[in-house]
Order: C-alpha cells, then sequence, then structure tokens
DNA sequence: GTCCATGCCCCTCAAATGGGGGATGGCGCG
DNA sequence: CGCGCCATCCCCCATTTGAGGGGCATGGAC
C-alpha cells in the first residue's frame, strides 16, 4: 500500500558501511511504515553533500564528522527549507557537538547505537514527523533548561543568586534595591560580592551568568 | 515474569475520571513491560500531593493544573530525589507552563491527547527511564537551541550585530572598539543604534538580547 | 540631482558602575 | 567566648556608561 508520496531522502556520512548501515535501517523503516518508495541519495563527503542541498529532499542523515567539513553546516544550509527534517546520526554526544548541531536547526540527533533497533525506533521517529533525540541527548537539552544547582559547590549564598537573578534580568542597582526592599548600597555590595566569586567585572557578564544558570 | 522490583508510582490529578485513565494506562504500560506489579498512589490536589513527597517513589505524573496549587512546584519539590522521573501530564501547551515545568526538572510532558496510545506510548517511554516529550512540546525545545532568525525584520545592520555579539560576550565598549578597529565613540553610537531598536537601555538587557540571538 | 540610511567620528554631562575602604548586627560553630 | 560568614548600610573616587548634541563620507533609492 502507498500512505504517502516518495520520499526523498539525504544519507551523508563517508563510512561506505555507515551509510550502508543507515540506507538499510532507512528502508527497513520504510517497509515497516508502509510508505511508497523512497529515493534515497548518497554522499560520502561535505563537498558531495552541499551540492545536493536545494535537490528538495524530506529528510536527511548526516554524520557529524566528515573529513572535509562538518555535519553541522550542511545541516544548517538544509534546514533554510523549514519542511525538511535533518537528523545528525553520529557517536559523538560531547555537549559542544550536540549543541552546535541543535542550532544548526537538526530535527534529530541520533546515537549510532550498537543494537539496530534503537536506531530503526528513531529513524521511525524522525520519519513520523517527530523530533527525534536519543535519550542521553534529550537529557542533555531537558537539562538546559534546569537552573544551576551546585548548592554545595556554588559559592553563591541565597541573597547574592537573588541578586544575580534580578541583575540577569537587565534591572540597575537601584530598580533591584527596591524589588528586594533594601538599600542600592546594599546591592552593590551583594554585587561585588558575586564579581568577586564569579570572576567577573560588568553587568553584561552577570547577565551571561545568569543566563547559564537560568536564573531567568 | 517479574523484570523489576515493583515500582512506587505517584499520580496527581484534581479530575477523578482524569485520574482514573491515567492509571488505567499506567498498568497497561506495566503489564505491557511485564513487570511486577507497581504501587500506584493517588493524590486528588496540591496539597494532598505535598504530604506525599518523601514516600520514595519511583515515578510521578502530575497534572499542572490544580486547584490549590501549580503542578511544578510538586515536581520541584519530588526532584530532590534525583532518582524519580517526574512527567507533567496536561492538556496546556503554552510555552511558559512547557519552561516552568522543565525549570523545575520534570523528565517527561505529556499532553492529554485524545488517542490512549499516544499516551500509554510515551508513559512507556518514560517507564523505560528516558526522558517523554509530547512531540509538540520537543519541538518547542529545539526551537530554544536555534539562533533567532528573522533577517528580513530584524532591524539591525550588520555592524550593529557585530557589536551586539561582543557586548553580549560581556566586553566593554573600548574593547569592542580594539576587536573592530573602531574608535569606542563610534562603538558606542553603535550601541546607542541597538538600544533604540531593541527598545533596551543597558549592558545587561544587551547581553540577554545577544544571548536570545545565540550570537555566543 | 536630492534624500536618507549607514558607518564613522567628535564633544559634553549627569548618572551609573566598579573597586576600594570601614561599620553594624545576627547566626552558627568550635 | 571568639571567629567567620552573612546581610545590611555607608563613604570615596576613577572610570564607564547612557543620553544628548553636531559632523562627514558613501552609496543606494527616489
Amino acid at each position: 500500500m502507498t500512505g504517502k508520496p516518495a520520499a526523498r531522502i539525504l544519507v551523508v556520512d563517508d563510512i561506505r558501511p555507515a551509510r550502508q548501515l543507515l540506507i538499510d535501517a532507512i528502508n527497513a523503516v520504510i517497509s515497516r511504515l508502509g510508505q511508497a518508495e523512497a529515493t534515497i541519495v548518497e554522499a560520502a563527503s561535505f563537498t558531495e553533500a552541499m551540492v545536493l542541498i536545494d535537490q528538495g529532499f524530506d529528510f536527511a542523515f548526516i554524520d557529524l564528522h566528515l573529513p572535509d567539513g562538518r555535519g553541522w553546516d550542511i545541516i544548517r544550509s538544509l534546514k533554510k527549507y523549514p519542511d525538511i527534517l535533518v537528523a545528525a546520526v553520529t557517536v559523538m554526544d560531547d555537549r559542544p557537538s550536540v549543541e552546535a548541531t541543535l542550532a544548526a536547526g537538526a530535527d534529530g540527533y541520533l546515537i549510532k547505537d550498537a543494537e539496530p533497533e534503537l536506531l530503526h525506533f528513531r529513524i521511525e521517529r524522525l520519519m513520523a514527523g517527530e523530533p527525534s533525540l536519543s535519550p542521553a541527548i534529550a537529557r542533555m537539552m531537558l537539562e538546559r533548561f534546569r537552573p544551576f544547582q551546585h548548592p554545595d559547590q556554588d559559592p553563591l549564598t541565597d541573597r547574592e543568586r537573588e541578586v544575580l537573578s534580578l541583575v540577569g534580568r537587565g534591572l540597575r542597582a537601584r530598580e533591584v534595591a527596591d524589588q528586594l526592599q533594601i538599600s542600592s548600597h546594599t546591592v552593590r555590595d551583594h554585587l561585588k560580592s558575586i564579581y568577586r566569586k564569579l570572576d567577573v567585572s560588568s553587568r553584561a557578564e552577570v547577565a551571561i551568568e545568569a543566563q547559564k544558570r537560568n536564573l531567568t
């Protein structure tokens, strides 16, 4: 049965067997979903991929580690078409790689798992139109939403955190003072402690720290 | 077969049928996973839930909209035990609710779907130990990682964006001037334009805007 | 051509800020 | 009981910043 028109799918990986593995997985998912035949286009390098950008793909699976370029640059280029769903496929799970990839607009981040079933599952979710992150990556994302919390090692006092939060919203000393019902001198004293403890020396840097700690 | 020891599960919802629906769904998942019997504890209000916090639960499903309190405060309290997995269960999908819930430490955000299968599925993922977000919520999260991009409607000039980026890193006027090889006066002129266009009036606010735009 | 936005430069002035100092109470801990 | 930490308040001073003013060259839009 043909549920949908044939999908155009781009697969980028410089390692031939890895590429084949991905393609097999995609085909398995397609047959499981009972979709029409899909057109799978392969690219074995960054440059090969970049010339294919404008071919009107519906899905793309991009290996991040390519010898001649960075996978997330491909993702960014592909995502100028908003309707395409793009997933990174990689062994890398370090935070910088993940953040760069998601910033590039990826809809999925698939860890190359030992068990193909897990990969199949994630591919299936993506092709069903859902964002699809491997659990470890999803956990990493969730952390970004949680307020910074290492009370054990956080040198700031409660009051200082309070001040940090307000200054981090863009309030000036006077306004913070009004908000907390204390003197503006005191606010600036707390600020001084914060500067010293966080090793910064300007409002802008404080605002950045506040963001990092999700003290919005 | 008993895969694991009996799990302790907390279910909070003020509407009786909704609670029952959730419990049925959880039971369905448990039997599907072939786990041991689970102990499900119900709470019909915020206050009821709060007295149960320390009972050593393994999972919790919390309705966000309670007459006598906010669900995410329950979540925050529960998450002082790091091993518990907590999901919000709600019809609300507005950004503030989502952000507050994730900031409180939720591991899941389940939209009360019309189709029970979808809810079952999300519950199953959570009980398998994975973060579990309804697709619409996951999409919302992903957006937060993408750089601000409305170049068409972004009033800032290239130069201003450049200045915004550097000031957003915490540099002061003089340092930005050195970096860009222009006068510090000029930097402050650009800053003035930025203030006007973005409707802000301090370094801290500029830093915040820079973060929003991911001009890191 | 005029007009206007942009990028660049300069000046001034009041307010805010960053970096010192010192001082008072309260609170916990050895 | 001191001692340290915290929170609060105060003063001083150099620098930075926010907010005005004015000018000039360029390059595209009209």
